[in-house]
RNA sequence: GCAGGUGUAGUGUAGUCUGGUCUAGCACGGGAGCCUUCCAAGCUUCCGACCCGGGUCCAAAUCCCGGCACCUGCACCA
């Protein structure tokens, strides 16, 4: 998507000095866009009584070895001499018949030098040995043990647990929010966003009487398409889902409803999200089940979002590890579910699904005003004859009441227009000659390139919603351009 | 990580095979100005690139080697 690095959005990290694959900076209009998601994540777990923390990103080691994501996701990999596969010495230990495990980079060494391993693909002989690592290590002092790059940021919640468990005064429920970076050591990252280095992620951990569980249903008129791993595609409310057994944790269902909602108002399409569970044998070491919400992204379907049903596999660890309970009131030890947003990849999919080309060739984002950068543009018909300084003067009285709001006096008109387009605002205000008669402009709309007269004083008069500017003559706008 | 392909201004490209006429052309974009009363108009002017490093050669954007990045396939993706 050329449109991505021209207009701001994201572009290949590092590219001054040859660039490094696997980072990606977001641009000045990417940022903006990555701002209003997570202030719509914010909102909706807000809504749901979630709480939120921070927690740094280089963590202990200890805590990766209680989480269990050390002995995860450091692999002893072989390499083959004869297909150059690279393998995990376990199933080369299983071909070649040698009934124990190898753990350390020097036992795999002495097997290899006895020339018994062999390729579990191929029967030819393995040649060398390395720890592949799939968390970045950071190293300090040469007594002390090595930091980590956080693989997820839901290591910080459950470490936390019992602070935050006090926060919540005790109570069950407790829906525990952590927005922020995290780090995979890729092998081969590709696709721009898609498969980073360095990422964000928003996850949100829901802990839940065991018993109890999860007890509010999602409405029944929102129908998802499931996936379930039997193989039966099927569209059904979250809620019945659940009833009928395809997903038997209901907050599980549940949040897989509000991720539904979340995607459907960053301006993904129904037709373009679907919820697939996991096979057993692709689930994570900590899950029991999970869910991804999958998006098309260029024509694939790609996981954007991943709920988990963790268990009380976290707290249970830790607390092993520890020596600590982890528990709430009456001794029990709370379950999980674990909603987990993939930021760049839903900036992708958003990106992706929004992405409209009109008949004369101008492209488009249709992004919907909720996480558009900017929500609405001020643009003078012209740069004289006092039409700027009103601009600029209507442009400050409503950066008063939203930030999202972008001046343009660059160009004609229908530049102008035509960059907003692409950056996906939703609104272009107008001041023109009529202006100076009688205070009115027009608010163009984006996807209908409709126009209305408003007068500024109604514009400026309403108390604003957050983020909804305007909200009374935009709905009305979007209602008339919907019926042209 | 392996194999193949690709790498020229912010974007898209011409030039590369057949080394010199390339102090690298064009379009879009962006800046300044003129003009213009609503959808990328026009005019003037400016900005801006041969991925990096070696080598061959009188001479390298062009040929060779190495690195880096991107694309496709394979592998990987807890």
């Amino acid at each position: 998507m050329e449109i991505a690095k021209r207009r701001g959005f994201f572009w290949p990290s590092f590219s001054f000095y040859g660039g490094e694959s696997g980072f990606y900076d977001f641009g000045p209009v990417g940022t903006l866009l990555k701002d209003r998601f997570l202030m719509l994540f914010k909102r909706s777990y807000l809504r749901e009584g979630g709480i939120f923390i921070d927690t740094p990103t280089v963590t202990p080691k200890r805590v990766f070895q209680a989480s269990g994501h050390l002995e995860k996701f450091e692999d002893l990999a072989v390499k083959c001499s004869r297909c150059g596969r690279y393998d995990r010495i376990d199933s080369s230990l299983k071909k070649s018949s040698i009934a124990r495990e190898s753990t350390t980079l020097e036992d795999a060494i002495s097997l290899i030098g006895e020339g018994k391993l062999i390729c579990a693909y191929c029967g030819g002989k393995i040649v060398s040995a390395e720890m592949m690592s799939q968390m970045f290590r950071v190293e300090r002092g040469k007594d002390n043990d090595p930091y980590y790059l956080r693989p997820e940021t839901a290591q910080g919640i459950f470490v936390n647990f019992k602070l935050l468990l006090n926060q919540n005064r005790g109570k069950l429920p407790m829906i525990v929010c952590q927005y922020g970076k995290g780090y995979r050591n890729e092998i081969s990252p590709r696709q721009a966003l898609l498969r980073q280095r360095e990422f964000f992620m928003a996850e949100v951990e829901v802990f839940l009487d065991p018993e109890a569980g999860w007890t509010r249903d999602s409405p029944e008129d929102i129908v998802l398409t499931l996936l379930p791993n039997s193989g039966n595609k099927l569209r059904t409310s979250a809620k019945s889902a659940h009833e009928s057994g395809v997903i038997p944790n209901r907050g599980m269902a549940y949040f897989i409803y509000i991720t539904y909602s979340i995607l459907r108002k960053c301006g993904i399409p129904e037709e373009g999200i679907r919820f697939r569970q996991h096979r057993k044998s692709e689930l994570a070491h900590y899950a029991r089940d999970a869910w991804d919400a999958e998006a098309v992204i260029d024509d694939d379907w790609v996981e954007i979002v991943g709920i988990a049903d963790r268990g009380d596999y976290d707290l249970r660890k830790h607390s092993d590890f520890s020596g600590e309970p982890l528990t709430a009131e009456g001794g029990i030890v709370p379950v999980v579910v674990e909603p987990a947003y993939g930021v760049d990849r839903i900036t992708m999919a958003v990106l992706s699904s929004s992405y409209y080309v009109r008949e004369n060739g101008f492209k488009v984002m249709r992004l919907p005003p909720e996480i558009s950068p900017y929500i609405v543009a001020i643009l003078p018909l012209q740069i004289r004859d006092g039409l700027d300084a009103i601009a600029r003067d209507l442009f400050a009285k409503l950066m008063d009441l939203n930030d999202y709001v972008a001046y343009d006096e660059s160009g004609s008109i229908g530049r102008r227009y035509a960059r907003q387009d692409e950056i996906g605002t939703p609104y272009c205000i107008t001041v023109d000659y009529q202006t100076k008669e009688d205070s009115t402009v027009t608010i163009r709309e984006r996807d209908s390139t409709s126009q209305i007269r408003v007068k500024i004083s109604d514009l400026t008069g309403y108390p604003i919603l957050q983020n909804a500017i305007l909200m009374k003559e935009l709905s009305a706008l979007s209602l008339s351009a919907s019926k042209k």
